[in-house]
RNA sequence: GGCGCGUUGGUCAAGGGGUUAAGACGCCUCCCUUUCACGGAGGAAUCACGGGUUCGAUUCCCGUACGUGCUACCA
């Protein structure tokens, strides 16, 4: 199957750069993977008043990071450039005036002003929110209304205007979704949708259609939220381009926070990430998390997404990248939203660290240990620090707690827990304990721990009490792998100096 | 308000006229481990409500409720 896919992306923090946008992409993605598609990535910068400095690359960052690369877009090129709207300007204008002059659409002068007032007049409280439609145009200062030669003379003059869609009285609009399956709708009860604007910018409605048609998009997924408006965009296709060239519509269901949908907002009211990256708005310096930044593998990133509205009908809950894309169809991607569940999306990552390779892992953990400050000197030792903690790291960050000591001698140690267990007899054994380590010459788990029990024996005191105080004086806390492999993995000298620290410090408590 | 979409445990969900209604996250108990995890064994918890249709509805139909989206010269 010959099949185009295509994302419409607008730089501005409401665009998609949120979960529910990158899983659109997601899809778009998988999709075209899987049926040999091109995946066309476009860009939404009409809109002075809401376009971002930065927003289009850290687009692609983010995408990049995600491991989705577009086959065309305005970054990668393609043959059906160029892919900025505001580039592809005068493209849309051709096609307004074509809708108006077959009487499919009309020039409206109407000021915001003139706009208001007709909605404040006609407001009521069974209707608040008065639409320019059917009921109202032919009160309102357009082509419709208004003579041609005073219309025309208004056009020659560059009076401000807009074009607008006359929407069909009486007609039911049908399609079918490949998500909600057959949809209709009744076009008297849709808005005469602007569709060119004052600045010659066209509307979503507009460029939606006009580009898919130019850049023969055959399938065309976006969030559920475009569904009302899809009417508009049937109507187009009808006038310009024929029903039968229209894409394939897929509705995906919306992604829910705790509280409704889920917004950028809820990041710092919720305390988790909503965007894959970092992202400081340039205007107001906010900043909103990622989910790079707080430690999730990207493989788990998309894996968490791709299965909050979507599963294979198997119990498999982890997929790569490439399961997905052999698995992926559209047609079991639900229909209800699907509430964002930050414990589960751990749940992944905590999954995805324990199924990755060392190799993979240890790029970004020695980078985030060697930005905390640690010495790494020798990447063996770091590759096995890695295998034997990997598996107690739910976010990348918990390495620097569960693999740093094995770097860095710990600043401070848990007394509280050591304190009721210590005493005169547990000192001396420790004492011992370090002289014996000390001279040792082959220090492996092996002989470590049989000078410590062999030592516990001898002073008659259970092993049981004098492991959590060794762990302690290694580790600075109750946690890690067994002992002994600490033990050895920091080697000899460390441990007897940690061990003769420890009991200084616990002598002076 | 109008219109659209939706509704299986707290969350993600499988299923779909007759089932003990899968599984996962989270929670709880126990085992393993004299640490924290991992792993293992259990447990509590669900078909929004009301009417139909039917021998039988969680499943089909209609209402209601609730949620959510749109209702801009934003996307």
């Amino acid at each position: 199957m010959k099949s185009n896919i295509r994302v419409r992306f607008a730089p501005s923090p409401t665009g998609g750069l949120h979960l529910g946008g990158v899983r659109t992409v997601l899809y778009n993605y998988l999709f075209a993977r899987k049926n040999a598609g091109k995946f066309i990535l476009r860009i939404e910068d009409t809109d002075q008043t809401r376009f971002v400095e930065g927003a289009e690359q850290y687009i692609y960052d983010c995408l990049a990071w995600c491991g989705i690369v577009p086959d065309e877009s305005p970054l990668h090129g393609g043959e059906y450039g160029p892919y900025r709207q505001s580039e592809r300007k005068e493209l849309y204008r051709k096609y307004a005036e074509k809708l108006v002059n077959e009487g499919n659409a009309y020039y409206a002068f109407d000021s915001p002003e003139e706009l208001e007032k007709m909605r404040q007049d006609l407001k009521t409280a069974e209707n608040p929110t008065p639409q320019y439609d059917n009921k109202v145009r032919l009160q309102m200062k357009n082509s419709l209304t208004m003579p041609a030669d005073e219309v025309s003379k208004l056009l020659k003059d560059r009076a401000r205007h807009v074009i607008r869609i006359k929407m069909n009285d009486g007609e039911t609009i049908r399609f079918t979704d490949m998500i909600h399956q057959e949809m209709s709708f009744d076009s008297t009860l849709v808005d005469d949708k602007v569709l060119l604007k004052a600045d010659g910018m066209p509307t979503y409605h507009l460029a939606v259609v006009v580009d898919d048609y130019l850049m023969k998009i055959t399938h065309a997924f976006r969030g559920e939220e475009w569904l009302s408006s899809a009417p508009v965009h049937i109507m187009l296709w009808k006038y310009l381009f024929g029903l039968e060239n229209m894409p394939q519509w897929a509705h995906l269901p919306l992604i829910l926070g705790p509280s409704g949908k889920l917004s950028k907002r809820d990041g710092a009211k919720y305390g988790f990430p909503v965007f894959a990256m970092n992202w400081t708005d340039p205007k107001s310096n906010e900043l909103v998390e990622g989910f790079k930044e707080k430690g999730f593998l990207p493989e788990a990133f998309i894996n968490l997404l791709a299965v909050l509205g979507w599963n294979d009908g198997s119990e498999q809950e982890i997929f790569s990248m490439d399961e997905l894309i052999e698995k992926f169809t559209i047609g079991r991607v639900h229909k209800a939203g699907a509430k964002f569940d930050f414990e589960k999306a751990k749940w992944f990552n905590h999954e995805w660290i324990k199924k990755m390779n060392v190799d993979s892992l240890k790029p970004k953990i020695k980078d985030m240990l060697l930005a905390e400050g640690f010495i790494i000197a020798d990447d063996p030792l770091l590759e096995k620090v890695i295998e034997l903690v990997k598996d107690r790291c739910t976010l990348l960050p918990d390495f620097i707690q569960q693999a740093g000591y094995f770097f860095k001698t710990p600043d401070a140690l848990d007394v509280d827990a050591v304190m009721p267990k210590w005493d005169e007899n547990k000192k001396e054994y420790f004492i011992s304990l370090a002289l014996l380590l000390e001279n040792e010459n082959s220090f492996t788990i092996e002989n470590i721990e049989l000078h410590f029990k062999n030592l516990a024996a001898e002073k008659n005191i259970k092993p049981g009490e004098l492991q959590m105080i060794l762990r302690v004086m290694l580790v600075g806390s109750k946690i890690g792998p067994a002992v002994f492999v600490i033990a050895e993995t920091i080697g000899k000298t460390e441990t007897v100096n940690r061990i003769k620290n420890a009991i200084t410090i616990f002598q002076s408590v």
